[in-house]
Parts: C-alpha cells; structure tokens; sequence
DNA sequence: GATGAATGAGTGTTCATTCAT
DNA sequence: AATGAATGAACACTCATTCAT
C-alpha cells in the first residue's frame, strides 16, 4: 500500500545544506504565491524561478521539469498534513472514541482553513502531476494513525476497527473538500462541523461492538 | 445564491437547430473521449474538432475559446447529474428520512460510478475554468430539491431542516469524491457505501426535532 | 542497396498545391542563404522562418523537425546532382570510356563549383541528421547511371564493370570534395582537373578487357 | 600557404608540466569517446569534462571555449596523422614512383581504418570549427613531404612536380575519404584500394619527364 | 456558413560560460 | 590552482485563435 514516488518526480537535489534548502524553499514559495495569484495556467517555469530570485538552470538543478516541482510542493503539502494528523492522532489516544472523531475534525478543519487560498490552488494544481502516489502514501500514513487511535478508544471495543475508520476518515476528508468548494457563510460552515460531529457521534454510538 | 454562468464562458450558440445540436454532442463526446483517454494536457482544440468531425472553425463558433468548451461540458454533466437527483428527491417524498438519505446515497454513487473515468476525467478538467459559478449553480439546484425532500419526511420534523439538509448533502457528496481518489477495492468501496447510510441514519435518529 | 529515408524526415506536405510549393521553395532558400552566410551552428528555426517569410508554424506545418528540413535540403539537393549525371551518362552513351570519364568529371566539377559556398554548406550541414541513407540513395542511382555508361564504352569491354566503375566514380567525386576542402588557387584547381582526366583515361587504358 | 591556427582556438595552456598533459590527454580522449558513442550534437563541455575526470572549470583553463576544444582534438588528430605520412615518405625516398604511391595510399588507408568510428565522428566534428587553417597547415606539410619524395624518384624526373604530387596527393585523400562516406562492403574496399594503387601506377607511367 | 492553413506569442528546457569559494 | 553551483540567453517547438477563401 506503501507506494512510493516515481522517482522521476522526484527533486533531484536534497536538502543537504542550509544553502540548497534555503534555495528549494523559496522555490516552494514562490510556487505557491503564484498558484494563488494568478492559477495553475499562468505558472511558468520563469516565472517561479523570478519570484524565487534565482535563476531557471538552477531551479532545473532541483527539479527535473516542471512536474516535478508540482509535485514535490504538493508532497511537501501533504507530509505536514500528514504529520498533524500523526500528532493529533497520538495525543487521543485512550480518550473515548467521540473525542477521538471530533479532535480529528478540527485538526483537519484547521490545517485546511489555515491559509485556504493555498488549499485550494493545490487542489487544482494537480491536473499534469500523477497523483495517484501521492494520495496512497498519504491515505496509507493517515490510516496508520487514525486505526491505532480509535483502536485504543477506552469506552468501546469495534467489531470491525478498520472498516469504522476507513468510514470516519473518507467521510471527515471528503466533507471537509467538498464544503471548501461550496461558498458556504462563515457561520454555514460552522454548523457544518458541528453537524459533522454529531454524525460521528451517532455513527460511533451506533456500533457498539 | 443562483449565479448564472459567466457569459464569456458560455458557448455562443444555443442548440436551436437539430444540425447544431449533432454537432454540439459531437464535440462534447470528443471531448470526453480524449479527456479519458489521454488527459487534459494533451487536449488541443484541433484534436477535439478532429475527432468530433468538425472544422475547428466550426468549433469556434460554438465555443469562444477553449475554456468555454471545458465549461460547457461540466455544465452539461452537472446538469444530467442535477435532473437525476431531483428525480430521486420526488420520488422519495414523504418517505422515511432514512430511506431518504440512503436513496440519495444510491443516486448520487450510482451516477458517478457509471463511468468512472469520466467522473475522473472531469474532476481533473476543472483546472482553467472557474467552476466556482458551476457548483454554485449544482448546489442551489440540489439543496432545493434535497431540503423539499426531507421536509417532508414521514417520521419526524427537523427543527431546522436547512442545517441538516446542508450536512447530508456535504458529507454524502464529499464522500462519494474522497472515495473516488482513493484505490479502494470494490468490496471497501461496498463496505463504505453500508457505512454512509449507517451514518445518515444514525445521524438522522440522534436529531429528532 | 536503395534504402529510402526514415519516415520521421520526411517533410510532411507534399508540393501539391502551386502556393505550398512556393512555402517550401522559400524555406529551402532561405535555409541555404542562412546556411552560406552564418554557417550551421546559427541556423535557428525561428530565423529560417523570418527569412522565408512565413511563420514558424507554417514551417513546422511543412517540417515536423529542424532535422527533416536539413534533411529535405540536402535531399533536394542530391536529387538535382544526380539529375545532372544521369543526363551526362545518358548522353555519353557509346563514347569512348575516356571521353566517358572525362564527361562525368566535367559535370560532378561544374555542379560543385556553380555555387560554391553552397557546396560548401551544405558539407557542413549534415551533423544532426542521420545522412546514411541520403548519401546511399545518391550512390546507388549515380553508379547505376555511371555503369550503364561505361558498359557501353565504345572502344573496349571491361572484364569488370562494375569495380571499375566504382573505382571511377570514387575516385573523382571524392577528389572533387577534397579539392573543395583546400584553399587551391584557380589555377591549381584548373590544372588539377586536367591531372584527374589524364589519371583516369591512363587507368582506363591500363584496363583493356 | 602556412597558415597558422586563429589565436582564439588554440588552447590555452600548453602541455608543459606532465601533470597538464595527462589532464589535456584525458580530455581528449573523453571528447573523443563521447563523439564516437553519442554524436556532436551531445556533446557537452559537462560531460566531457565529467569524462575527463576533471571539473569544467579546469577544462575552461585549457580550452577557453567548447570551439577551441575540438579544434584541439582534430589538431592533434592531424599531426598524428602528419608524421605518419611524414615518416613514410622519408622511407621511401629514392624508390620508384609507382611504389612510393602505393606506400602513400597504404599508410592513409591504415591510418584511416585503424579506428574508424573516430575516423568518422571527426569528420562531423567540423561544424562548429574554423578547419580552414588546420586544412591547410596539414596540407602544408604533406605536400612538402610528399613533393621531396616524388622529386626523388628514382625512375623518373617529373616536369612538373609539383602539379603530380598535387594531383596525386588530392586524389588519394579524397578518394580515402569518399570510400569512407559510402558503405562499401571490405571486398570492395580492398578492391577499390587495388584499383586506385592501378590508376596512381597508370598515371605515373603516363608522364614520363 | 464552414473550412483549415496560417499565425506568433509563449513555453519548457538546455548548456556554454563564469566566478565565488 | 581547482572546483562546480549558478547563470540566463537562446532554442526548438506547440497550440489557441483568426480570417481569407
């Protein structure tokens, strides 16, 4: 399940010294910047490499095209993501299995809404990137956390651990895209995560094992 | 909340006349096809106007530009989406709220499991046309037909129907895609679909009005 | 022996139309005179086409590659020196084989030095392109012309045709490309003619059959 | 006639210390290596440079520019080549002339042959290189060898020696190089190489002094 | 109306060359 | 002296769009 990267995806250069690094994250930047500017159609190699302030050879010493550069923003995107997740994850453990539902819903809300503009230029950043990878590993590290989380749930043991949490995760990431694409009011998308709490709720409450 | 389309986006000519209507599906089915087959990367508007039979002269009197064409076919597709639901939504008036919610789920699974590369396809077609106008339009639409529906509920009257209407409709909608963009196996996307209604239900019973 | 052109060389329109074979007479012009006066290394694509007075596109509409338009140039090329020989050994007929070979001589040196600086070039363009089967094709016209000749020599078999005449036609094709290659005076190249006549008619008569 | 090399292709740093010259040594053997595997338009100073075992900014010291750099190596190519002619004719000075051609054409031809994939990668080498100068220099100095020689002959004065040897000198080279172009199988490689010894020994039995 | 040849601005990418270390 | 990361001008090529026929 554990898929990883084409490798041709993959920078070409690792962050080694404080210089490179430095270098790979105003690329990163300066990617982003631009994808909520202006959309993926108008990010131009030259562009990137304008804002970053370095030069395009060097921008291709790090990133073997262009695709590669979408997708190592996109990972790096979805490893810090991913690793909230971890940590929220870790910090539930052995809390009642409503908590557990609940603290996953607002940590996801959260690192979603934090700059949402961003959010959603990488959401549409993905059209030339095979993403498939991206999303498995990402789905594979997420369910990792959240199965061992609810199976440590101190009030209720499930009879089936996995296919509760594969539920609770696939409805709590889908609901949470799909309300950033409808222009929801502030206060709509509010009672949307109350209402999706509650659901979790009743959903654990459920299926007591 | 019903925004009409951007009219730049919108194709020039209505189809008024059998001829032009041939040759609107035509184009939109080549459309499809390549989008499928080969992506939105390598969809040139001379291979869309080469596969449906047209001149790309032709084609551009239809649709402006590339982008309309794009929209065009998101729009149609919503559109046969929208008419599927409120179809469902009638039919399902007066019933119980939980036949209700699983109806919808049937549907709205259904419709994007037909063809799923098309479902696919147009997800990742979405990069350089604001398809904010499109999902507001498929959002109005829909919760007009969804809140109609379980207001009418057999069982039980919903203290604000709007907020629960709004939280069935996000999540099943935001499910249904997470669930497309991950690889489950049809026995896990099976699973899934029993815990959604699981869910809804659950949900439905825990706010009784 | 009569290998035909890679296909991915081949210009791509044919000289149907009057206007199209106008576009590539110009192409072809202005490619040799961008060739003459900068020499391979500054022959841009974009500047062939400037100079042709059509538009990039219009070029790549005629020229899939910058390859298959060095190639076409160079084929055209070939293909009008070997119409000059093969009108000479036609007309030689029947000739002694001296006046035979000193026909072929007077011909292969008259078409190289007629332009010389496009001779010239075009040596020097061939780098990129994969000129094996130009030149095969070339050879294998011009020896079954040259054969035909010297077959029907008036004054004497050979016991072996065709080495003699491979080694004729080598000898003064690659004499007159080597001449081209030093910096002779008129006069040197004059009388290097008549050595080159003088070297073949004594070879000739050194091979009574 | 001595034309010496522009000053700009020359390189830099002559191989005065051992250390520089295997530098210098290495570094052509890369460039020679990678023209052989992969063609000129591959070439790149990177490469060469990696190759070489050097960093390029070492082979900037030795060769200001990429054009100077295969100067050197066809330089070099050349002066080999020149003292194996060199050589030969000092060794047949005094013989009789028809001899001293045919040891002429069989150094040449052994010279040629002995490596000729490099025979040939040089050859397109030329592009991006002023070779009048080197032409000419090595024309200088076989002429002068070959001259003294035939002015040695020991059967025969020539009138004109000069005229002879340059008769006879072109046509050998040139031959050599068009049966080079052309894909002759070693049958008639040798074949064509006995006939030319012929037509050389014809020649000089022809003018008698 | 319909056509599709022509357009040319704009793109991703390379690589000879430099120069701070 | 030696290095190799950084530079950026220059290139081949594409494709949305137009407009003469």
């Amino acid at each position: 399940m554990t898929t990883s990267a084409p490798s041709s995806l993959k920078p070409r250069k690792k962050p080694q010294q404080a210089r490179a690094s430095a270098t790979l994250d105003a690329i990163f930047e300066a990617t982003i910047q631009l994808l909520v500017k202006d959309g993926y159609p108008l990010l131009t190699t030259t562009r990137v490499a304008e804002r970053a302030g370095v030069s395009v050879g060097t921008m291709y010493q790090c990133f073997p095209h262009k695709q590669s550069l979408i997708y190592a923003v996109n990972e790096r995107y979805l490893e810090i993501l991913a690793e909230k997740i971890e940590y929220t994850c870790r910090a539930a453990l052995g809390l009642p299995a409503a908590a557990m539902a609940e603290a996953l819903i607002d940590t996801y809300w959260a690192a979603k809404t934090e700059r949402p503009d961003v959010t959603r230029a990488l959401y549409r950043s993905v059209v030339e990137m095979d993403n498939e990878a991206l999303i498995a590993e990402f789905a594979a590290r997420t369910e990792a956390a959240t199965t061992a989380m609810f199976a440590s749930a101190s009030n209720r043991s499930f009879s089936d651990v996995e296919s509760v949490n594969r539920a609770l995760v696939t409805v709590i990431f889908g609901t949470v895209r799909n309300s950033f694409e409808r222009s929801h009011s502030e206060q709509e998308v509010n009672d949307l995560r109350r209402q999706l709490i509650a659901m979790c709720r009743a959903y654990l409450e459920s299926c007591v094992g």
